[in-house]
DNA sequence: AGCGTGATCTTT
DNA sequence: AAGATCACGCTG
């Protein structure tokens, strides 16, 4: 399946939220380690209206990647612990991006369970911090994009209205009320939802 | 239900 | 300089 090209990316957050279900994300590691993952679950931050945003109030050092050219990764640490991962959308100099919250392992499982330490294939990348984990991906990749032979994702077909969940955003304490959770309907791989 | 863990941001 | 917050995962 070809790979998604720069222009794909460049659209309203919400609507990539959407899109980017389905399709599957690669990383290629050294020593022709392939590791692919379906994405099942996504959730949209973007611009000045949405205070869960980082970038909702302008530009610092940790958010400035969320307004560089759509398709680039934004990723950041936090709780002391955990990378999240992040795809930019939305034009160059208009902040926003898709937090990639779960991926179905599609490829390098073996790699993914010594980076988890667990053999349980549908808690392998069933949440945000996993899958960075499950990836190997740190702050290192913060600023690279989707361009090239390490990170890339390909096409796969458009998912129907009637396969794809919504809801409010996880584990936030303002904007609660948007509607910006995207997720592929009974996918056993989407995150269990905390705090309920 | 509680806590670890550290970067970032706000307030003093 | 200090304090609060945090797009989480694990244990119990």
């Amino acid at each position: 399946m070809e790979r998604l090209e720069p222009q794909f990316y460049e659209l309203p957050t919400l609507e990539l939220t959407e899109k980017l279900l389905g399709k599957i994300f690669v990383r290629v590691l050294p020593g022709n380690i392939h590791l692919r993952g379906r994405i099942v679950e996504t959730e949209a931050y973007s611009g000045t209206g949405d205070e869960a945003c980082h970038a909702w109030r302008g530009q610092t050092a940790r958010n400035r990647i969320m307004f560089q050219r759509p398709g680039t990764l934004y990723v950041y640490f936090t709780y002391g612990n955990h990378y999240m991962l992040n795809i930019v959308s939305e034009p160059e100099n208009t902040a926003g991006a898709v937090l990639i919250r779960a991926m179905e392992p599609v490829e390098g499982e073996l790699f993914m369970q010594e980076q988890r330490g667990t053999g349980i294939i549908t808690s392998l990348m069933s949440g945000p911090g996993k899958l960075t984990r499950a990836l190997a991906i740190d702050s290192r990749s913060n600023g690279k994009n989707l361009f090239n032979e390490e990170f890339y994702v390909e096409n796969a077909p458009s998912l129907t209205e009637n396969q794809i969940g919504t809801s409010t955003r996880v584990g936030i304490s303002k904007s609660r009320e948007l509607l910006w959770r995207k997720f592929i309907i009974n996918n056993p791989h989407v995150s269990k939802v905390r705090g309920v």
